[in-house]
This record gives C-alpha cells, structure tokens and sequence, in this order.
DNA sequence: TGTATGGATATTTTT
DNA sequence: TATCCATACA
C-alpha cells in the first residue's frame, strides 16, 4: 500500500483513490479534508504519473494556500512548485497578466481595492450628478459587485433594470464606473474573476491551453463559490481530451454547512446541486471528526441539524465525550466580558493553559472592544484579528500609491491619494481642473500633471506639480536602473520627508506605530525580494503589488505568539483553538437584527445558524458559551432574550453555568463579590433578579475619562501596560500644548497681548508648529481661539 | 488649506 | 455610544 494512504481513515482513501471524473467530497468540520485533499495530489503525481504541472488547486484565502502548498511540498518534494496552489484571484491575477491585452486591457493592469473603489465611485457621482446624500457609494458598489458574482455585464445590467428609478441609476453608474475602471487600466475584484471569463469567452486559444494544461482540477471550500467563480472551474473542467472525452477531473471539497458567505455572493446551490451539474459524479462524505470532544459535536450537531437546506451529515468521533459544554448567562456585557477576561487569566494563571490557547468568538466586530478593554486592564496579551488590516494604514496605503504611481502611467487613484501627501499645496481646485483638463483632451492624469502648466486655472500651482513629476520620474528612473524596492521605499520616504509629516499631527503615540508599521511594510518588500533571490525570479514592483493586495488580515496572523485571539466568527472559519469562548449568543446579536427582520427571515436565519455551528466546531477541548440579559447596544441599554440557537440544543448537553464557574474564579475577588457563590445557576427560569446594571463598576477602564479629553488615547497594540498607557498618554497632552514656541518670525510669543481683528484683544498661551504654519492659541475675553497664524493677522501690542 | 462640528448611521467581508 | 462624512469657518 502507498504511504500515502497511511493514517487515513476508509472514506479518506477513498477520496484519495479517486481516479478520474467528477468528485464531491463533503466533508465536515475537523475531518482532515486538506489532508485529503494534499494527499490526492500527491497521490496522483506519485502512482498515477500525473505531472504536477497539470494540477491545479484552488482556495479562497492566501493562508490556505500557503498551507497546501507547505503540505504538499513535504509529501512530493522537488517538483512541487509547479503546481498552482493558489487563490482564485491570484490564479486569475497569473492567467490576466498574460492575456488581457485580447480584451483591450493593459498587461499591467492595477487592482482597486475597496478604498480606490470607492474613491472611483465618488467621482462617479459627480459627474451624473447622484447626490451623495440620497445614495451611498457603498451601495452602489455592493449592487454592481453582485451583478458582476452573477456575471452580468454593465449592457445587460442596463436592460434588465428596465423603468425602475433605482435600477437605472444604478446601471448608469455600473456603466461609467466600469469605463473609468478601464481608463485607468484597473480592474477590481469582481473583475479578476468576471474577466477571465470574458477572456476564456473572447480568445478560446487562451482557454484551450489552460484546459490542456489543468488536467486535475482541485477546489477547496467549494461551498462558498459564487456563481462566476462556478462558471469559471466548470470552463477550465470542460477540457475534451484527445479520445473526444470530457472527463471533469473535478474534485471539489466543501460542507455546505459551513456555508457563510452568501453576503458576498456564495452561491449555496453550487454545492448542494452539485450532483445535478454532473450526474455522474461521486460523493464522499467525511464524518469522522478529530478536532473535537464529542460533548462538543452533539452540540454542534443539534444545532445544524434544524436547517432544513442542507445534505445530511453527523459528526463523530473517538475522542471521548471529554467536558460538556457550558452556558452562562450574565447580567450585562461587562460582566461577560470580565468573566471571560478573569477566566483565561485565572486558567493561565494555574498554569492550566497559556494565552495562545484561548480564542474569544463574536458576532460582530463591534463586540471586541469591550473585552480589549478589559484585557488591556489586566495586562494580558492579546490579537484582535480583522477590523483595519495592515494594508488599510494610512501610512501603508500612502507609501503604496507611491509605488503605484511608480509603476502604473495611467491609474489616477493612486496619483490623487498622495498628489498632496504631504502637503505640496496641490489642492482640491487644482485637481477638479486638470481632471478636466483629462476629460477635454482624453489623456491620463499623468499626462495632464507633465502638462501641468499649460492647462487653463493651474498656473499657480505648476511649479508644485512640476516638482511632483520630477519627484516621481526620479524614481522611475531608479526602478528602471534596477534599484532593489527597499531603496526605492527608502528614497520615498527621504524625497518626501513622509515622516515629519506624520509627526506633525497626531499623538506621538500614534506616529511611533506608524513608523513601526512603515518599518513593517520595509521589511515585507525586503522578505519579497529576498525569496525572489531564492527562487530566482525577477522581483517586480508590480508582482508584489500584486501579492499585497490580494493578501487579508488572517493571512497575515501569528501563530506561534502567546497571545489571546479575538474575531468574529466569521474570520476563525478555518482555524482552531483548544478553548472557545462564544460569546453574545442573544437574540438580535446572534442570530442579529437585520437577518430577524430580513424578508425571507428562514433562510438568512439559517445562514445564522451555519455560522453558529462553525463557531461550535472550532473548539477543540472546550466551549463556553454565554449570553447577557442586558446589552448596551447603539447607545442605549437593550434587554434581550438567550439566542433560538441555545434553545435548540438539549439542555442535557450543556453544564449550565454554577458552581465550576465560582470555584474557578474563586480567587477573583471582583467576580465573587459580585456575582456571589451561587452565580448562574438559574438561566431557564427567569427568576433571579441581579438588579439594576451599575453605571459604572470599578472594572470600568480607567482611561476612559482621560482619553476622551486628550485628544481620544486608543491602545491598539496587544500587550500594552496599564502604566505604559498612562505614560504615554500624559506625554502626549503635553507635548501638545507648549513645544515648539521658537516662532519669533511671527512678531509675537507666548504670553504677549495681541489683537485681532473680531476678537479684540487677547494674550497667547500656546504656539505650535503646524505643517508650514503656526498654530496659535490666545486667551481672550470672550474664550480660547485656536488659529492659524497666517489667517489671524495677530498684531502685537 | 485645514479643522471643528453636527448629522446621519450602525452585520458578517476569504480577495 | 462611536464613527464616518459633508459642510462651515479660522
């Protein structure tokens, strides 16, 4: 028997096995399936004589692909590295960069992430007059990223908005946006997808060489595709080998159960009709679970098992039943979140586990702050995934449309992010008039800025732009001498004096993390030159513009720091922890509001309830969930009912709450006292009154009072000391006020009379250096003004 | 050109 | 409650 089928279990070989057509593996939480599914690819390349370089492997997030591609190498060794393991962007990214010139792009084509998609849509607007008040861009956007999921051009769009107002508005900017994507030799992500369809479409030599090429054809996560993402596998299946056969060497893997993207345009039928696209197809299921206590899937199982959409399935295991699963509920959303925060503190603190074993789950992003708070409070490590990601920095996304500026002639987003960052006095008047300038002539913003000076209203400020250009064609010039990327940054961040801009505003607490991240940023070009070098290929600035883009928070996530992870279950699909906290399990919070109220309630309430059994099965040893009887949501305090999915599980699967919880927390004087030996032991009947939630408890982050008067202190970081905080917030509202009073060029200093022309007569407290300005602050009678001084004309007296 | 401020607005987000 | 945006002033 090969070794490659060694520890697997039947169906497991099976799959492996599997020799050519159609192939449904569903497989189940915690089953092994990339396991399976690394150990197909090696198996065909090893007993079938498969060439790796006729197998293609996709997934939907860079972390996964890493993975395989780690897995696989080990199993088949040298020669690995031609196989594509790789996301469906990045896979669209590689067959583009190839052959989109066939339909009237550019090789170098720019991708547009949600920010210059939205800064597009913007100038969308303005030119058919949509007042933004009425209608957002957001929407806007979301209705055309789904027309393009569904394939649906801007034409077609267009004609079946038929005389809805919407629609049209709708279609009219799905047209335009589109034709300045275009202008600007950009596709967003919709279109990495939707355009290599339209290329297979429009050039068949194109598709016929990739159809030749991937013989096997690999899908991870199958249950989250959308309808174009389907078309495009079933274009690249559709090969007829040289007997006149179509084979479908298909195998896709995926659960529909843990499907949780229909909001992005997942397509649950891909999967659950998978059998009708092809008939001839063989499923295998995966049920044997070895991630999780079989405590944990019979609950899991009895929760899932009240959707009705679905293929059936049970989880099992041989891991022993191992601890039930515990319910707490808790007066409040502070008291939850000092519970659990006290908890993990107490378990590390036994030396039970450490940090990195603990794994707090929400719903909704808005739910972390709370617990960070209180992790900060107690000094324990933490990692808050999702949220802002690396690449959404201001600081990042600066230097970055540096490099595209660099790289591309003709992407405008890019140019407008930084054309005045810093300051260069190129303002927005300036910009409306060579954008029209752009329009009349039919030419590039670039080109428009090398012109600059005949352009009719920019004359003031040519000289600036001239500068600017001559700024960016330096650096080009670089590049194409071959300077490595890090010098380029380097030279960027010198030529532009970026970070003195970013010390002059902002708290110094700020700009130290946003140099560090720009020290990050560095070091990731440096990581990609440097693995070029390994691999011998050309770095390129587009090529790794490329990588970054296409790259997301959880892909970048640590694993070997000790810390506590925080996100939202969405985000931990995927991953695995030994111990869960499932946190906010309420009606209106989980399952939420909006798929409460939904119109079509059953089925976005079962998407809910996927998401809840994805949660379930991401714990390993233990689960804790909980819920609280009143939140403080939006602003005010809302009561609120444990969550339908709680109801459905057996109450004899779960520990509810008691007296494990107080012994356990015995030593935290804060939860004792409040909470009493006897905590929780009621949640089925309603009865015990906690009383009125206090309006503040001596849990109550501290800072909270002090940051909002200085200038709103955030501890973003992980790790921060209480202490350290405190420091660097006090610097920070000093430094503020007095530095940089050496102004005497102004005709007046700190603690002179002056007048102003509506204020009368005042004296100046504080003067600070501004951009290319002071900032000067007088005391007059009427009240303390804040003004710049070249606006104030202060005259001393 | 920058900032202060009021008003609207508030799931989830692999790329 | 907090956050994001467009607009009004200095």
């Amino acid at each position: 028997m090969s070794e490659l089928l060694q520890g697997l279990n039947d169906r497991q070989k099976e799959a492996v096995l599997h020799d050519r057509g159609p192939l449904l593996i569903l497989a189940g939480a915690g089953s092994g399936k990339t396991r399976v599914l690394t150990h197909r690819i090696a198996y065909l390349i090893a007993e079938r004589d498969v060439s790796p370089y006729s197998i293609i492997a996709l997934t939907f997030t860079n972390k996964a692909a890493g993975e395989m591609k780690d897995r696989v190498a080990r199993l088949v060794g040298p020669g690995s590295e031609s196989i594509w393991v790789s996301t469906f962007h990045s896979s669209c990214v590689r067959i583009l960069r190839r052959f989109i010139d066939t339909i009237g792009y550019r090789t170098d084509f720019v991708i547009y992430d949600t920010d210059d998609q939205k800064a597009l849509m913007k100038e969308v607007f303005k030119t058919l007059g949509i007042d933004p008040k009425n209608t957002k861009e957001k929407t806007v956007l979301s209705v055309i990223s789904h027309a393009k999921d569904e394939l649906i051009d801007p034409a077609r769009f267009e004609l079946e908005a038929g005389p809805d107002k919407h629609q049209r508005m709708y279609a009219a900017c799905y047209k335009e946006y589109q034709k300045r994507l275009k202008e600007n030799n950009a596709l967003d992500f919709d279109d990495l997808i939707f355009k290599t369809i339209e290329l297979f479409d429009v050039n068949k030599e194109a598709l016929a060489y990739y159809q030749r090429r991937f013989q096997y054809i690999l899908v991870d996560e199958y249950q989250d595709t959308n309808s174009a993402q389907f078309m495009l596998i079933h274009m690249l299946a559709n090969h007829m080998n040289e007997n006149g056969i179509i084979e479908h060497n298909l195998c896709v893997v995926g659960d529909d159960d843990q499907s949780i993207y229909k909001f992005r345009g997942a397509n649950i039928r891909n999967i659950l009709d998978y059998e009708k696209s092809y008939p001839e197809a063989k499923v295998i299921r995966l049920e044997e679970n070895y991630r999780s206590t079989g405590s944990i899937l019979d609950v899991a199982n009895e929760v899932i098992s009240h959707n009705r959409e679905r293929k059936s399935k049970r989880l099992w295991t041989q891991n022993g039943a191992g601890e039930p699963v515990e319910l707490r509920c808790y007066p409040d959303d502070r008291e939850e979140q000092n519970a659990v925060v006290g908890e993990i503190a107490a378990a590390v603190r036994e030396g039970l586990y450490t940090y990195s074993d603990f794994a707090i789950l929400y719903r909704t992003n808005a739910q972390s702050r709370g617990f960070e708070d209180k992790l900060i409070f107690r000094n324990i490590p933490y990692k808050i995934i999702g949220g802002q990601s690396f690449y959404q920095r201001k600081e990042i996304k600066d230097l970055l449309a540096y490099l595209r500026t660099i790289a591309s002639g003709v992407d405008s987003m890019a140019i407008k992010r930084i054309i005045n960052v810093p300051k260069r006095g190129i303002g927005a008047a300036t910009i409306e008039k060579l954008m029209a300038y752009t329009e009349e002539r039919g030419c590039s913003f670039y080109e428009a800025l090398c012109s600059a000076a005949f352009v009719p209203g920019v004359e003031r400020a040519a000289a600036k732009i001239e500068r600017f250009v001559s700024l960016i064609e330096g650096l080009r010039t670089k590049l194409e001498k071959g300077f490595r990327l890090r010098d380029i940054i380097d030279e960027i961040l010198e030529a532009t004096q970026y970070i003195d801009y970013l010390g002059e505003d902002d708290e110094p607490d700020k700009v130290a993390e946003r140099i560090e991240n720009i020290n990050e940023l560095i070091s990731k070009i440096a990581d990609y030159e440097d693995s070029c070098e390994d691999t011998n290929e050309m770095p390129t600035l587009a090529a790794f513009l490329d990588e970054i883009t296409l790259v997301s928070d959880i892909d970048e996530m640590e694993s070997d720091a000790d810390k506590v992870l925080l996100m939202t279950i969405h985000s931990a699909k995927g991953l695995e922890f030994p111990n869960v906290y499932l946190v906010g399990m309420e009606e209106g919070v989980f399952p939420g509001y909006m798929s409460i109220n939904a119109d079509n309630p059953s089925e976005e309430i079962e998407e809910e309830r996927r998401l809840c059994y994805v949660a379930i099965t991401r714990a390993k040893e233990h689960l804790y969930m909980s819920y609280c009887r009143q939140r403080m949501l939006r602003g005010d305090i809302q009561m609120s009912r444990q969550s339908r999915f709680v109801d459905e599980i057996p109450r004899h699967l779960l520990k509810i709450s008691g007296s494990q919880l107080s012994r356990k927390l015995s030593d935290d004087e804060g939860l004792k006292r409040r909470f009493g030996s006897s905590y929780g032991e009621d949640e089925w009947g309603i009865t015990r009154d906690y009383g009125e939630p206090k309006k503040s408890t001596r849990w109550e982050n501290p800072y909270k009072k002090i940051s909002q008067t200085s200038t709103g202190y955030a501890a973003k970081t992980g790790g921060n000391t209480s202490l350290d905080a405190l420091q660097s917030m006090f610097a920070g509202s000093v430094s503020k006020g007095i530095s940089g009073a050496s102004s005497g060029d102004l005709g007046y200093g700190v603690g002179d009379k002056v007048r102003h022309v509506k204020f009368g007569v005042g004296t100046v407290t504080a003067i600070s250096k501004g951009s290319k300005d002071y900032e000067v602050t007088v005391e007059f009678e009427s009240g303390v003004k804040k003004m710049l001084a070249s606006f104030a004309k202060l005259v001393k007296i």
